[in-house]
Order: structure tokens, then sequence, then C-alpha cells
DNA sequence: AGCCTTTGACCAGCG
DNA sequence: TCGCTGGTCAAAGGC
């Protein structure tokens, strides 16, 4: 640890600035002490990264704000975005008093993260993750490029000298550049906002200063910016996701105010192709992904400064020989080679969405926000929505970047109304800073449509409006019957982002007159991917959107539940754990779950695990019959279905602390889950 | 020269 | 069948 220091940030501090004096009473805060010792505090970096309007004090903050210095692909391919399934489902916590988690998530690829927030002690659940996954990625840099960056770290801070010296020791070849680049993002970004890397510590070597000094590396990274993308290294169209696109069209597309335009990926052969919007300024407000790539993503360019060394292939090497597979098998592998690509585009155009050079003049860093709900307390509808809007427009006016709505395509929205929609628009209005989503009711003749305004990623609904009434009975939900002998739901049976998504929580409240349907969330939708683009290995390459929100969550989840990760990992939410295990690691598909994404955002807490039937502590053991607490909520025969997720959406009574609390210990064997893929074919 | 973007035209699906 | 719409093609021009 001499010179792997890592940097710890307290939430406290790092969610926001004002929050100084919450730390009164608790002693010399970790951003005092490292203020002293490194002359900085955590809050330059953090902002970039989250900033909450609403102070510790808040309910636990269901935002996921992917900092605008790092790339949405690249954190989703960062360790911080590993799902635990994939990893292993040996995690290990670590308390100290300042509230500091450290996440040891050992697996293929041991790696530690260290965490800055405190599961159960603090509120800032999903930013802390992301903050301290930043560090945890100059921390791995550090790792494999030598210390680039000197952190000081609470003395107080007790990591057990085996994880210590795993955190640091271990060789990260495989995340190292992806690392190196979103380093240089969080270098960059904090260069423009003060921070500087040469602040950080004393320690540094003669090539880390050549390689980190920030001013070199930042005016290095604006000059390449501003030159475009004829770069040293050349011509690139790689994108930020690690593949090199080609436009092909464009098109303005009625419902969108923004020109849509169409790449395909230039590999050979590789049929991957995705829809990028994007407004006037240049500023990406959609990217839909189709496909999956059937190629390894190119090779970056070298390029010797900042300290790496290892190109992709490299990486890949260095991946073998830590026993993980390099093959892109579905993209769950942390191999992360786009990030090389990132280099380049850090000396060149990198936006965003990293698609292609433009005539931008500085390369637009783009914010991707989860606004879920974890609250799960009795804070009002409206007040958690203005919460997730607050928190939203802080990270838009705080970094006047744009935020990328990523989505999966899917032709068939059901939303928690229970009709079936077709989405065929969206676009971000001006001033608000969620994306409107147009849906037309899918049923023939039925001339309603509507439009959604919804947290960035369907993760909530913040407005609807109708357009009409419908002319028809709400159709029923589909069987299950996609979901495979084996209880799986994978490819080509995908998962729908979407439809899942929809499924929040927290979604707008139903409307009285919408009768109460049986739902069946991630199972009452077959996947609504076009044949042509369904590969086994879909959803490896597929999706950057899938990592972002399955693997993302699922991270969430790790993080905030080591306990369930390593019990459940994925398993407990729709996905069959045999198939985390027979299918291979190798692929995303194996890995990634249909488990409803609302639930990490919505149920990160263990009172909405318990009501939504799954107990954390005892994953795996039932929590009693779902219907004991969850009244009007039953699991019907043929399929899981949530009879009453829509009396849930609007009754936060489910949320009221004085329903039955779940007796643990006397859960019975048959756990919601259980039940759940018991109603499965086998 | 090669690869790219641009852009109008064309095609196919859908209502 | 027709019109609308999204998606794609391909020629032209730029870098």
């Amino acid at each position: 640890m001499d010179n792997n220091v890592i940097l710890f940030t307290d939430p406290q501090e790092s969610v926001t600035a004002d929050d100084d004096d919450q730390g009164e009473g608790r002693g010399p805060s970790i951003a005092e002490r490292r203020a002293a010792t490194c002359g900085f505090k955590a809050e330059m970096i953090c902002t970039s990264t989250f900033k909450s309007p609403l102070g510790p004090t808040s309910p636990r903050l269901p935002y996921f704000t992917i900092s605008p210095g790092i790339s949405p692909t690249a954190l989703l391919d960062s360790p911080i975005m590993l799902p635990n399934a994939q990893a292993s489902p040996t995690t290990g916590t670590f308390h100290n008093h300042d509230g500091i988690v450290v996440n040891h998530i050992k697996g293929d690829r041991d790696r530690s993260i260290v965490s800055s927030f405190d599961m159960q002690d603090t509120e800032y659940g999903f930013s802390a993750k992301l903050v301290s996954s930043s560090f945890n990625l100059v921390q791995n840099a550090e790792v494999d490029h030598q210390p680039l960056v000197h952190l000081d770290r609470p003395s107080d801070l007790k990591i057990p000298s085996s994880l210590s010296k795993e955190a640091t020791s271990r060789s990260f070849a495989a995340d190292s550049v992806a690392d190196v680049g979103i380093l240089n993002n969080i270098v960059n970004d904090n260069a423009s906002l003060g921070f500087h890397p040469s602040k950080l510590g004393s320690g540094q070597t003669s090539r880390q200063k050549e390689s980190l000094n920030g001013q070199d590396v930042c005016t290095r990274l604006l000059e390449g910016d501003q030159k475009g993308t004829n770069t040293a290294m050349g011509t690139t169209r790689t994108s930020e996701d690690g593949y090199n696109w080609r436009k092909y069209g464009q098109k303005q597309v009625k419902g969108s105010e923004y020109p849509r335009s169409y790449y395909k990926c230039t590999h050979p052969n590789c049929q991957v192709k995705k829809k990028v919007e994007r407004s006037l300024d240049g500023q990406i407000t959609e990217i839909i992904y189709k496909g999956a790539h059937n190629h390894s993503k190119p090779q970056p360019c070298r390029r010797p400064s900042l300290g790496s060394t290892l190109s992709s292939e490299d990486m890949s090497e260095s991946v073998e020989g830590n026993g993980t597979s390099v093959k892109v098998e579905g993209g769950l592998i942390w191999r992360n080679s786009q990030a090389g690509s990132k280099e380049i585009k850090l000396g060149s155009d990198w936006r965003a969405d990293g698609l292609e050079r433009t005539s931008s003049s500085r390369a637009t860093q783009g914010s991707i926000s989860l606004c879920g709900d974890a609250a799960n307390d009795d804070e009002s509808e409206s007040k958690k929505t203005e919460s997730c809007m607050t928190e939203m427009n802080v990270a838009s006016s705080a970094s006047r970047e744009p935020r990328v709505v990523v989505q999966i395509e899917s032709d068939v929205d059901i939303l928690d109304d229970g009709y079936r929609w077709r989405k065929y628009g969206q676009k971000v209005v001006k001033g608000n800073p969620n994306p409107r989503s147009y849906y037309k009711c899918t049923s023939p003749g039925c001339p309603v449509r509507k439009h959604v305004e919804r947290a960035s990623h369907n993760l909530k609904y913040v407005l609807t409006t109708y357009d009409g009434k419908h002319n028809h009975e709400v159709p029923a939900a589909r069987n299950s019957s996609h979901v495979n002998s084996s209880g799986c739901n994978l490819p080509p049976t995908m998962p729908n982002t979407q439809a899942v998504l929809s499924l929040s929580r927290n979604t707008h409240p139903l409307k009285p007159e919408t009768p109460i349907q049986d739902f069946a969330p991630p199972f009452d939708r077959k996947p609504e991917f076009k044949s042509e683009y369904v590969r086994p290995r879909f959803l490896g390459d597929f999706s950057n959107e899938m990592k972002l929100g399955e693997a993302a969550l699922a991270s969430v989840y790790q993080m905030k539940f080591p306990s369930i990760q390593k019990a459940i990992p994925y398993g407990s939410f729709g996905l069959n754990p045999n198939c985390i295990a027979s299918h291979s690691s190798s692929s995303i598909a194996s890995t990634v779950p249909n488990f409803p994404i609302s639930l990490p955002l919505n149920l990160p807490t263990p009172a909405n695990l318990s009501l939504a039937g799954f107990d954390i502590n005892n994953v795996g053991k039932s929590t009693g019959p779902i219907h004991s607490f969850l009244p009007g909520q039953q699991l019907k025969e043929n399929g899981v279905r949530f009879h009453g997720i829509k009396q849930e959406l609007k009754d936060d009574n489910l949320y009221d602390p004085s329903l039955p609390i779940v007796d643990h210990a006397s859960a019975s064997s048959s756990s919601v889950y259980q039940q759940a893929i018991g109603k499965f074919p086998s």
C-alpha cells in the first residue's frame, strides 16, 4: 500500500459540498484529512460525478448518475459494474466507522472495490458507488500502470491485510486500459473542476509525472478535442463503446425533434447497427443498439503516453494469463478493450456516445442518469419525483452535458397501465431534463396516444399525458411461455429491459379507472427484438444498455447487498440460478438475468426487499407467503403473476412501516423466487 | 486512394 | 391499395 493508496470519499462530503456540517461531531472528515494531506477535497472530484441537491438527510437517492467524464460504456465495463454472478459470488464487505465500505469482489479477476458509501448507514447508495467506482478505477490504473495517482486514504480505515494486498497488488490488467481511459476522463473532468493530479501526492515517478501531469494530459486532451479525430493516432471512428461505426444514413423521424443517424459496425460481417438521435447542438439524446457484435472490439492504437503500455490485445493476453477468457462471448468479460479507443478519443473528439468526430468545439461528455426509486419510506411520490428530477437537473446543470438515453429497442412497451404501447418517438424537450417518449396504443384502431416523461432510462415515470380514450379492454397479459425449459430467460428470449423497467414500483400512479390486471413483470412479454438481431451472444456485445440496466444494477445489488449477490447472484429475481451455472460464464447471456431491473433501483432497502418477498438476510428462504405482506399480491399459476402490482404502484401503504414485518427467522422453505421459478416449466 | 459523411431516393412494413 | 413512416441504399463530395 505504499504507493497504491486508495482514495476514499466520504459520502457526507462527496455528495454535496454543502454538507460539511453533517460531519460535525464526527471528528475530522475524510475530506479534511485528505485535504490536509493532498491539498484537494473530494467534492472537486465528486461533484462531477454526483451532487445531490438533497443532502444526506434525504432518503436514499435512487439516482444512478454516471460522471460526465466517464463514458457509459467504460463505466459499465468497469469493475464497478461487474456483476457478481460473473465475477464471483464471493464478496466481502468491510466497514470502518467512516461509513466506508470496501467491497472486495473476488472472482475470475480479483479486484477490490472501495466504496465510499455504507449501505447500511448512508443514504447515497448508487451515486456513492459510482463515485467510488471512479476511484477504484484510479486504483486499478495505478496497479497496472504504476501508481499514477497517489491518493491519501483515511488512516483509520482498516482493511484486512489480505485485502489490501489484493487491492493493490493484483493485476488488473484486464481492465487497465479501460481504467486508464476512465482515469483520463477523470483527470480530464477534474481538470475542468480545478482538480489537478499533480496535487495528489508526492510519490509519483517520473513516468507518472510525464504521463499524468495534469496539465500535460489535460492540455493534450483538450488539444485533441479541438483538433478533432485526426490525431497522432490517425483517423478513427472508434466509438466510446469500442467499436467502429460507419454512418450510413440520417433521417428525421416523426415524433423526434432531432434527426436520427444510422450507423453500422464497420467490422466485416458484423451486422450491428445503432441509431443515434442527436440534438442540433450535437448532444446525444438517444442511442439504440441493434444486434450483437460477432467480433472483438478493434484493437486500439497504442498510446505510449499516459503510462499505458498494454494494448487491448496485451490486455487480452493478460487476462488470459489470469485465467479469464478474452473472447468476447457476450461481452460481460471485463475486457474493456474499448478503453483503448477511449484513449484515442480522449485525444481527439471523444464524446458521450463516442460515435464520431463532429464539428463540435469540444468533446461533449454525456451523463446517464438512472432514476429509479429506492425509497421505501413514506416520502410522497411527488417528492420522490421531485428528487429525481432535481437530481437530474443538477446533473445537467452542473455538467452542462447532454443526457444520453440509452434504450433497448422494443416494439411494444407495456406501460404500467396495462395497455400495450408502441413507442414511436422520443425527444428531449427543452427545459426538461427527462426525455419524452411518445407511445401509441398498439390495439388496432385505438387512437390513444400518450407521451411519457420519465427519468432517464425508463426507470421512473415522471409524467404521463394522454393525448384520447381506449376503445378496447386492457389486453390480457401474456404468459411466460417464452421462458425456456430451464426457467431461464435467456436469449433468444431476451430480457426486455424496457418492459421490466416499466414495472418500476414508482411508475406513475395507476389510473383509477385502469383495471387491475395480472402482471408478469419480466416474463410478461416476449422479447421484442427483431429476430435478425437476436443471436446467442446477443446480450454481450449488444448492449451497453444491458450492462447499464442489469449488470450495473446487479452491481448495485452487489454493492448494496453483497449477501444477496453472494447467495443468489441474479437468481432471485426471475432467473433460475441454474441458468448461471448452465451457461458459460463467458457469455453475458448467462449472467445477465431477467430480473426486474426496477428492483434494484426500487428496492435497495431491506424493507422493500421484504415487501417484494425477498429476504435479503435469508436469501433463498421464504419470507412467507407473499400475500401475507403484500395485500393484493399473489402468485398465480402459470407464471409469475404479481397480481396487484398496480396496486402496489399506487399504494404507498406498501411502504407503510406498519405493515407486517416479515419474520425472516421464521421464513419457510419456499421463497417467492422459488415459487416463481417453480411455476415455470422444468 | 480510401474511407467517410451527406443526402435524396428507394424499399418495406404497417395501418 | 394507398399513404405514412422508418430504415437503407448509393451517388456525390469531403477529408
